[in-house]
DNA sequence: GTCTATATTCAGATAGAC
DNA sequence: GTCTATCTGAATATAGAC
């Protein structure tokens, strides 16, 4: 994977990815404060000393974990994006190819157990409440060209919903996706669901998408703000 | 409010709140292991040593941190229930009367900042994704009742959609909830959403409210599971 | 109940041998 | 590049005076 530096030493990378992977694993279980570089070296099978060598600092380490997976992801969002609207040549894109092409490659992402993409998307899902303000900094910036594109492509597929509405469904569509991702935890937090296939993210992509195009397609409210009342 | 010890020294339980709020404001801040007792001591403007004298350690601060609010709002929600139920003398609730019972007193309690609710809210939007073991434990143990409750009010009201379904859009519906909560952080951070409300959570729960039901609402996708198809 | 001083543990980061 | 040993600071928690 890694081009930068692959073959000029035999190991040379591998320590790097091991710690990569080991850190994504135990962010998931703990969290990122929670989580400390004994415990990522000791579980990745190398010394103390090595995050700092190739990351620098941990914070740096964090930054990497989301970058190299985000990076991949978010490619794969526009170019499945830019499929769908080349075989709707040039109409409006239905709303269901739309959220497809968000979720799809986080269903892929999430069955690659050989290169660790499972463990990645669990912490995804919980990343975007994250406190802290490098990990913030960071999605956005990670974000900010996926963001546009989809809300234009949505803004088009969606004329007569406001785009003010759209713009607001469109944050709760990605709250209800980021549970159905990070479920494979909550769900049994929640409550005492009777439900077996918390680990089988097709069956629950075949289940959000439904909801979500309901959701935003639905008619909108009344449009008048507290403001405006008063003001009438 | 705390009826435990309020009348037998003047200033009795007062170190106790203020040490509450503190460590609320702070949690949302920066979450939980983010924040020292050093930081909360200092904002309460007490001492070090206080923490453990009225809670006992860290952890046990978190848990009253929470309990303390979650009690009171699921309390609530049971109330609107039940009020929405009597008004309906037996016949099947209304989705949207449903789905704001559950959201009102989160309105109200983000409403009032004289008690410090607003900043509760936004800590309890992160909750949910919060990897300490503890924390999931407790929100598990606060949610029990209220979650069957409404699940039981959902199968009534939506007969025609499937159980198994029904329990899986209740948890996409309290992930745009959760979202839509702690919004007031993420929404910015996602993308650069030309959104002024984002702290005007009244005119968030009118958007929300139509998104959820119909959500909620959507007609059931084709039943087949990757296995059953296999058996097929 | 409140406070200062301190015990103890563990964190991230670095120096320097190999 | 890898490793051991160590520095420095900060965390939680407690002892004991007031």
């Amino acid at each position: 994977m890694a081009v930068r530096e692959a073959a000029d030493s035999r190991t040379s990378g591998a320590t790097r990815e091991r710690i990569l992977n080991a850190a994504e694993f135990l962010f998931v279980e703990q969290g990122f404060e929670a989580t400390s570089l004994r415990q990522i070296t000791t579980k990745a099978g190398t010394n103390l000393a090595s995050v700092n060598y190739h990351f620098g600092s941990k914070d740096a380490l964090v930054h990497e974990v989301f970058e190299r997976r985000l990076r991949e992801l978010n490619t794969a969002r526009l170019a499945e994006l830019d499929a769908a609207e080349s075989d709707a040549r040039g109409r409006p894109l239905a709303l269901e190819k739309l959220i497809e092409a968000f979720l799809l490659p986080v269903l892929r992402m999430s069955k690659d157990r050989s290169r660790g993409g499972h463990t990645f998307i669990r912490l995804l899902g919980r990343a975007y409440t994250e406190p802290a303000q490098a990990v913030r900094k960071l999605l956005a910036d990670e974000y900010v060209g996926v963001v546009e594109r989809f809300k234009r492509a949505l803004f088009h597929a969606l004329p007569a919903v406001p785009e003010k509405e759209l713009i607001w469904r469109m944050h709760f569509a990605l709250g209800a996706m980021s549970y159905a991702i990070a479920g494979t935890d909550s769900v049994q937090l929640i409550a005492s669901y009777e439900v077996q296939e918390t680990d089988n993210i097709e069956a629950i992509m075949k289940r959000i998408v439904p909801f979500i195009v309901a959701g935003i397609a639905a008619p909108a409210p009344a449009e008048s703000t507290q403001a405006e009342r008063k003001a009438a």
